[in-house]
DNA sequence: GATGGGGCCTGACCCAACGTGAGAGTCAAC
DNA sequence: GTTGACTCTCACGTTGGGTCAGGCCCCATC
């Protein structure tokens, strides 16, 4: 039962997970990755269950995850509350990420227009301090890139049809809002009523929305910025719940 | 007329912009912001100037982006472009976010037993950099026996999937493979052929593809995770090569 | 069995990007 | 003119490592 083969030194687990020595020194003294055993002169000997730890830090340290508090979550044994609590991190990093990106437009736009900003303006995303007036700079900056977006699903689906963008911008903006309250409430997105919405999209589209499509679409938001960005902006989480609202929605409606 | 509202002292700035005054110290020693002026006493005054520049410096800072490396971008080309520029980096950054997102929601929906899922639900939208973490993590996660069943499901996704796809899969691939021996020859993708590529989305789609939305269509492959890990396992850079190629192609035939 | 050339060990110091005081001067108000 | 908030300059602590330095250890080759 010899397996030698399972057996790791520093440098061949080093080598096979990505990282330096010194990381697997660092990482030993910090008790957060010790060796399977140590030999008789000191040689640090890794095994597969050493691996998949190691593995499972490197996933959560690439979310910049500080390495005591990597260590506290290994230790709560369950799987579920791990992942939900990354989950949660990754999110907020996410939300943060879609306000700076929502600055930033709204930064290049005022250099482009020449309008300048108040102080309050300029460091929104950054402090903890939000709220503020993201309705209006979505009205104001963003308005026009989901005209643009859809527009361009509409180009993708059927072409050419005509320009009645800006009635149906006002629905969506009421449709939105009311989600939004949904969200906020604290609602199982099993639960959301997404009927208004999906009529939206077919009115949009020019013809019936199937229930696939529906789901593609929310795949669609949750892989462009512009999308997540902007439902981020309408409230923190958002745009996540929206996705996974649409998915469950088409699944009992197919 | 001086306008002393118009200046900071450290603290007021630091408030402002929601960093701390150590933070100021700090950038000021490493020459990256430097007070407009400093009192006979020694305090530190900070204008517009200063204003705007430490807002761009938390932009990038944002990103991870180390401090002297931020000096040095301050140095090169103006603001407009820079964070135009920047802009995209973190959208993408948010994208990728987003997927992974969606992922570690499917994964707890299927740990809780809320519903059946399947490997390549697993697999599929993970960022293309990081499937091989990914799929470290997935066997840390669910053990070994889980690795072979994570090299099938590659298999089968890059075999192509879905119903509608299945049908004219055949076709596709043969279109691909002949795509794929232009890129890999260096093909400049001006001059690759699409058209029997677009004629087959025309047929995906039921209805005829214009240029336009051809042209969409490539972007909407960049966007999104799926497309471009499928692209990517055909050849290394063919989804961007196809993506650039599609639009030109759409350019040439408006 | 001797002799390399690796790989491994333990310190030890260095780095960024700050946090966190210490001790002292400054400002504005009462 | 005294108080309290604010500022200044050291200066050391922290995190997640990088990078030697000096000394063992292992194994293949002569």
């Amino acid at each position: 039962m010899e397996n030698r083969i399972e057996e790791y030194t520093v440098g061949e687990l080093a080598q096979a997970a990505g990282v330096t020595v010194r990381m697997l020194h660092h990482y030993d003294s910090l008790e957060l990755l010790k060796p399977a055993f140590v030999t008789a002169k000191g040689y640090r000997i890794y095994r597969q269950p050493e691996l998949l730890r190691l593995q499972e830090i490197l996933f959560y340290r690439a979310a910049n995850m500080p390495l005591n508090e990597i260590a506290e979550l290994l230790g709560t044994g369950n799987r579920v509350e791990r992942l939900t609590s990354h989950r949660e991190k990754v999110a907020k990093a996410l939300s943060e990420q879609a306000a700076i990106i929502a600055t930033l437009d709204r930064t290049i736009a005022k250099l482009n227009g020449d309008d300048p900003m108040t102080i309050e303006d300029l460091y929104k995303p950054f402090p903890k301090e939000k709220q503020a007036d993201y309705e209006a700079w979505l009205v104001a900056t963003y308005g026009q890139d989901m005209a643009a977006e859809i527009a361009r699903s509409r180009e993708n689906l059927s072409a050419g049809k005509g320009d009645i963008l800006n009635s149906q911008n006002e629905q969506l903006k009421g449709i939105e809002a009311e989600l939004v309250t949904s969200y906020e409430a604290g609602c199982d997105p099993k639960l959301a009523n997404l009927a208004a919405h999906q009529n939206w999209v077919a009115e949009m589209w020019g013809y019936p929305c199937t229930a696939a499509a529906y789901a593609k679409l929310a795949e669609l938001y949750l892989a462009h910025p512009d999308f997540i960005a902007r439902y981020e902006t309408l409230s923190e989480g958002f745009s996540q719940w929206l996705a996974q609202a649409m998915t469950l929605w088409a699944e009992r409606h197919k």
